[in-house]
DNA sequence: TAGATTGTTAATCGATTAACAATC
DNA sequence: TAGATTGTTAATCGATTAACAATC
């Protein structure tokens, strides 16, 4: 019902749901906001200021129901049917990628991969079959797939964004260590993993000297 | 310089950097904040505040210096000797860390790695050695290493952090969809594939919906 | 009821953006 | 000089946190 949920919301639920399903079996049925918030590191007023969010109420004296409040995060973020994915990169990485995902969540598949390398096209890898990139547009209009993964180099990343925009892709999850330009109605989430560590690696040099 | 710089300020000027070095091959040795600004996907006051938090001065005329500014802030972020790191959990993920940053930065290295599987411990992969986990107090210790990379399962995360914080690591990458919690003086920087492909997903959803 | 939690509003905090004098 | 950019301050924006009446 709320249309504009931040970015930073949704991850929160998205990992509040997941939170949930193994927290439901260690503990009861029920939870109050402040277990939540303890699994999840955050506080207490952010759970039930999220929760409230995807319309769900609790109960001053029972807490939230564990079953019906991942059922209702479900519904929120998953929407009705399976969601198609697909990946651009099958190298170490995209291998790599394409294991995690895998069966991890039902409704979130990666139903295509493309590559450059011919000794990896017209395979399944993990699972998952593996075109060549030329077959982009035609392969994700055809089974009209809204989402992709980016894992080819710097140099590529650009133009395959634009490519997978062309054919349809609204949301972007980004591996290659370049931020893309695309149009303002899709999605882009960065994921630039060296610029990640070396943020680790400042920080804790930092904490190391004092 | 200045001691307090915050998480994205960091991040970015980690980007900056790359930017700067790609860019310096296909433009001049000059640029002007807008240029940066353009290639980072961010605003060119950003970036002037940015550079600014650097101590690197820039010319109303030229603009900034991109071999000066590229060194300015790797002497920052990188200070002065190289810096060690290690890895837990040698799966899919875990090797194709390692294979992304090997030769990627030549001040920050994977020097030693760490798994629970007999098959994978006592050999060498992609450069790097790879220990049982009932060695990381004494090798992390004795190598005094101060950074980490956890890419555990889920359940095994906290433990593993404990024990890493135990040993001195000071910072943190965590791949484990899970949050870590430690003491205050170690930073942690979540990785959480999931939920950022589950962002990307619901927010292309609500973009074709629209 | 008393007590602890809930939904929700108000205050705070920090980061981003806009604006402007100083500079080459 | 005129012009475009710089460093830097002030205003804005949004998210987080604190506080509180309502609820079981």
């Amino acid at each position: 019902m709320p249309t504009n949920l931040s970015d930073k919301t949704v991850g929160r639920l998205s990992l509040y749901r997941r939170l949930l399903n193994s927290l439901a079996k260690s503990q009861g049925n029920y939870l109050f906001s402040h277990d939540l918030a303890a699994a999840a590191s955050v506080t207490a007023t952010q759970v039930r200021r999220d929760v409230m969010a995807v319309g769900y109420a609790g109960s001053p004296i029972k807490g939230y129901d564990v079953t019906e409040l991942a059922e209702c995060i479900g519904r929120f973020i998953d929407g009705q049917e399976q969601q198609a994915v697909s990946l651009v990169g099958v190298g170490n990485l995209g291998r790599a990628i394409l294991a995690y995902f895998t069966g991890r969540r039902p409704n979130l598949n990666v139903v295509a991969a493309f590559d450059r390398d011919p000794h990896r096209v017209n395979r399944v890898i993990h699972g998952c079959r593996c075109y060549p990139v030329e077959m982009i547009e035609e392969t994700i209009t055809r089974q009209a797939i809204r989402t992709a993964i980016i894992a080819v180099p710097a140099t590529e990343a650009q133009p395959v964004a634009t490519r997978l925009v062309r054919s349809g892709i609204r949301g972007i999850l980004n591996f290659a260590p370049t931020p893309l330009r695309v149009a303002p109605n899709v999605y882009v989430e960065e994921m630039d993993l060296t610029a990640s560590l070396e943020k680790v690696a400042f920080f804790a040099r930092q904490q190391s000297q004092t």
